[in-house]
DNA sequence: CCCTTAGGAACATCCACGAC
DNA sequence: GTCGTGGATGTTCCTAAGGG
C-alpha cells in the first residue's frame, strides 16, 4: 500500500493484520470469511447492529483476532446518536448473531459449522461518554478470522452513511468482490436472501425483493461506493430463479463524486440521489425521442433490452 | 428523553405471459 | 378464449432511527 490518498485504494488486502493497523481510523476491515458467510436462517440484524458489528470486527482484526477482551466506547458505538438509550438493545442484537460456514468435523468429514460470533459482551452501566463495552469473540470466530488472508477494506464514512441494512451488506460484498478479476457473483434467490439476511417469509415474491431489497440498496451503493452494482436476472420461464451481481469499479471521476458525496451532509442526500436519477431519465427520454424521430420506421419494442 | 418522519412492511389491485 | 402463476405498482400503517 502506498501513501494514503483522498481516493479509496483497491479494496482487497492480502496482508490482513498489518493492513488492519494501517487502515485503522478512516477504514474498516472485515475478513473474507465473514463477508462470505450467509446469515443464519431467521437472522436479519438491523442496520445499527450491522454497523456495530463492523466496528467491533475491525477492532479485533487490528490485533489479529488474538484471544483478548476488546473494547469500544459507547460513544463510538452509538454512531452519532446523542444518547446511549439504544445501546442495550444493540448489544442484545449483536450478541445473538451467529454464522455458518462449510468445514470439517473432528474426524475430518465435510460438515456445516454453526457458531456464535461472540463469547461475551459486557456493557458498563455508566451513561457517561467514557463508558465502554467490552467484547470477546468466540473461539471458532477467532480461529477462523484470525487465519484469514483476504480482507475487505471498507470506507468508514461510507459504512456510517448507508441508510439501509441491505445496502450496507451489499457494500461489504462489493468491497470484497470489486477488486477481483471477475467481480461478479451468481446467487440463487434463496442464496441471495441468506446472503443479505432477508427474514424468512418476508418479501414473498421477486418483485418485492427487487423493489425493497435490491432496488433501494442499489441506489445507495451506486451513489456512495467506489463501485457500480449491476444486477442481472436469470429466469426459468417467467420466474426469476437467480441473479448475477456485478461490482464494477467506477472510473476515477465517478469515484471522486462518491467521495465528495460522503463529505457532504447526510441531509438532502436522497434528494441529490433522486435528482440524478431524474436527470438520467430526462436524458434517456431525449435519446429515445431522437432515435424515433430520425428513424420513423423503427419498432422500438422489437429492440432487445440491454 | 421525547418528538418527528422517512422508509419498511403488509396488503390490494392490476397486468403480462404461458399452458391449454 | 380462460385460468393460473408471477410480476409491477399504488396505498396505508407503523416503527425504527435521527435530531432537538
Amino acid at each position: 500500500m502506498s501513501k494514503p490518498s483522498s481516493r479509496p485504494e483497491p479494496r482487497i488486502s492480502r496482508v490482513g493484520r498489518a493492513s488492519a493497523q494501517e487502515h485503522a481510523g478512516r477504514e474498516l476491515i472485515e475478513p473474507r470469511e465473514l463477508v462470505d458467510a450467509p446469515f443464519m436462517p431467521g437472522q436479519s440484524p438491523s442496520l445499527g447492529a450491522r454497523r456495530a458489528l463492523l466496528l467491533m470486527v475491525t477492532t479485533a482484526a487490528a490485533e489479529g483476532f488474538s484471544d483478548k477482551v476488546y473494547r469500544l466506547s459507547k460513544r463510538e458505538l452509538r454512531q452519532g446518536h446523542e444518547s446511549n438509550d439504544r445501546i442495550g438493545a444493540l448489544v442484545d442484537e449483536v450478541i445473538s448473531i451467529r454464522f455458518q460456514i462449510p468445514g470439517l468435523s473432528s474426524r475430518g468429514r465435510a460438515a456445516i459449522i454453526k457458531a456464535h460470533l461472540f463469547e461475551e459482551i459486557t456493557e458498563e452501566t455508566d451513561e457517561g461518554n467514557s463508558a465502554w463495552i467490552e467484547f470477546e469473540f468466540s473461539h471458532r470466530a477467532r480461529v477462523l478470522f484470525g487465519a484469514s488472508e483476504v480482507y475487505a477494506v471498507l470506507n468508514r464514512t461510507a459504512v456510517l452513511a448507508f441508510d439501509g441494512k441491505y445496502a450496507i451488506t451489499l457494500y461489504q460484498l462489493g468491497c470484497l468482490y470489486s477488486g477481483r478479476r471477475d467481480p461478479t457473483i451468481r446467487l440463487t434467490v434463496p442464496e441471495l436472501r441468506t446472503r443479505l439476511g432477508v427474514p424468512e417469509g418476508r418479501y414473498s415474491d421477486w418483485a418485492q425483493i427487487r423493489r425493497f431489497v435490491l432496488g433501494s440498496a442499489k441506489e445507495e451503493v451506486d451513489h456512495l461506493a467506489h463501485f457500480q452494482l449491476s444486477i442481472r436476472e436469470h429466469r426459468e420461464g417467467r420466474k426469476v430463479v437467480a441473479v448475477t451481481l456485478g461490482f464494477w469499479r467506477k472510473d476515477d471521476p465517478s469515484i471522486d463524486a462518491a467521495v465528495d458525496e460522503l463529505d457532504r451532509s447526510k441531509v438532502g442526500r436522497k434528494a441529490r440521489r433522486t435528482g440524478t436519477v431524474k436527470q438520467a431519465e430526462t436524458r434517456a427520454a431525449n435519446i429515445y425521442k431522437e432515435l424515433t424521430d430520425s428513424l420513423p420506421g423503427l419498432d422500438v419494442d422489437k429492440i432487445p433490452e440491454l
